[in-house]
DNA sequence: CTGAAAGCGCTTACAG
DNA sequence: CTGAAAGCGCTTACAG
């Protein structure tokens, strides 16, 4: 019960036209009359005609594909990410197709493999935790073109999209210490992640900026920043002679992992110590009190993905000059963090 | 700088050996003397040989790309299920195009439609919420395999994939009712939901089986069942002159905004007024007390989807005889409903 | 303004 | 066991 699927030849016959003419009328070519341009075009219109994109793309090497890599699409930021991806990428005439790596840096250069099997015209990207053989990213990016977003790294010569991150954990320690608080802990994890290390940086630059000594004590690392762990270093922090009257964590759910384990403890939040998250995740505004937390703009980096990303596929120059795209965020302040009271 | 793509042709001619051959070498066809085989396939492996996708699916009509319509993408039951899909799909050698409707039933149609100039094999669905018209789903099938998850309709005769709604809606109710209570209400979405029909009539079912009447005035539908709205539908219960003693929400979400407004109100969770909500989001560890839903298995949902699928795709026979899977939940009991105190 | 022809990389009936 | 040839649906230099 199959359909007839209009082709090209078929229309053709319909309208006494040779493949080529109809091709080139579909297409808006200059050289076809105005007059057989309408005919086709009516006659493709009626029998709902779409070009195969599997015969287009293999004949011009374009399939209005793109890849999407990312650790996983289960967190909210990510979700946030993709669906601007999708939405975008739509509105300019691509798919979409989606690989997780789970982090797991073989699977990682194995999709990028794949990837390119299934002729995408470009790849957006969010690295692996561990990525340190770069080099089948580089091999792609002699062939396609390939932008990074959120997880990235300046040793791959690409343009590269990611938010403020060092000023937006500055920003939320200034509040912190505009606050009155001085002995602010932070919970970050292990090197080898790019966002970390640069709200790390934040993180020192303010309390230089206003001349508070660096406590290593206060300065908690992991590798594996979950609301379990959130909770786990808690205990650590409060066992600690000088508690700290301030938690900054570089996730919400480890932030909330905070919270819960002050509140165990009897421990006023933000009163006694004050928490700081970041992502302004769902999760934010259901634990009490309620997160003050950096509020990251998923979409907008899944918009300027594609944008830069499709201006790179469709663009005649071989390579365009690459570039590191910041976006701004805001910190947004929440009773875990409130002065009064 | 783009590098040499190895195609059969180019072996064909390193080896000595026609492109008929080489090919039919790399397929396992069992007319092909082992030595040639042998000699072919380890030129293959040395040049990292992948074959062209689209020269392949342009000859076989087969991509090996199977299309996942869902309304968003950005619940975390719907991750859960896309991640257990691209694994699933992966393992399978396929990849996954997603897009998504976000309920509007014109891109519903449209999205339908390039998803088959692309190609794909198969699709898998989830409906949108108002999916009338379901025209455009009954012409895809007669082209391609597709399979309905979650937002699914019996008017589609195709393969179906839910979870036991009612039965699961049903022990929540059966649960609260083992608590003695017996002022039940539901909050529930209005009609046009499947999901949330099934989930009242098991209700309806379980408080029939307890002998309880059925109060119109406990039975509160909305057209959002977001948050917000559980908090504005709490404050609705609680106006009653016979206030409910328990509440049902058909989604966490809702659940989780009434808890927070009977906390405002200082009525205590679950002594005076116990809640349960449905989908086991991460937000129902998150809300104090813990939130007692129903455990929906995502990954299940997924894994099956593609199983499924795939052996359609792969049948030879036209059509395989469609079934209504029903995937069993689980009640997790949490503070919010618990006996004791 | 239009058409005939080649070719993208692959598979597969046909022939030997 | 292997090869020559056709063809999937499209685009595009070449020719007129």
């Amino acid at each position: 019960m199959r359909q007839e699927i209009p082709t090209l030849k078929k229309m053709a016959k319909l309208l006494g036209y040779s493949t080529s003419t109809i091709s080139r009328a579909l297409n808006n070519h200059p050289d076809i009359s105005p007059n057989t341009s309408s005919k086709v075009k009516a006659l493709a219109k009626k029998l709902n005609y779409m070009p195969n994109i599997f015969a287009k793309g293999f004949r011009t090497q374009k399939t209005n594909i793109i890849g999407v890599i990312v650790p996983t699409i289960i967190t909210h930021f990510t979700s946030t990410i993709i669906k601007q991806i999708l939405l975008q990428a739509e509105q300019r005439g691509y798919k979409v197709i989606i690989s997780e790596t789970n982090n797991n840096i073989e699977k990682e250069a194995e999709i990028l493999q794949t990837m390119l099997q299934f002729g995408v015209d470009g790849i957006l990207m969010s690295l692996s935790k561990n990525t340190k053989n770069i080099n089948p990213i580089l091999n792609i990016l002699k062939q396609k073109p390939l932008i990074l977003f959120d997880k990235v790294s300046n040793k791959i010569p690409c343009t590269q999209i990611v938010i403020d991150e060092e000023e937006a954990a500055f920003n939320a320690i200034e509040h912190l210490i505009n606050l009155g608080r001085k002995k602010i802990a932070i919970i970050k994890e292990f090197e080898h992640s790019y966002n970390s290390e640069k709200r790390f940086q934040g993180y020192l630059k303010a309390l230089k900026k206003h001349n508070i000594a660096i406590d290593d004590k206060l300065i908690i690392s992991t590798d594996d920043i979950s609301l379990e762990k959130g909770k786990l270093l808690t205990n650590q922090l409060l066992s600690l002679k000088e508690k700290p009257d301030a938690i900054f964590s570089i996730t919400d759910s480890a932030a909330i992992g905070v919270i819960k384990t002050l509140k165990k403890f009897k421990i006023a939040v933000p009163q006694e110590i004050a928490v700081v998250g970041f992502s302004n995740s769902k999760n934010a505004t259901i634990i009490e009190p309620n997160l003050t937390t950096v509020d990251q703009p998923g979409g907008r980096i899944g918009e300027i993905a594609v944008k830069l990303l499709v201006e790179e596929i469709e663009s005649t120059k071989a390579v365009l000059a690459s570039k590191t795209i910041e976006i701004k965020t805001n910190l947004i302040i929440r009773e875990s963090s409130l002065s009064h009271s």
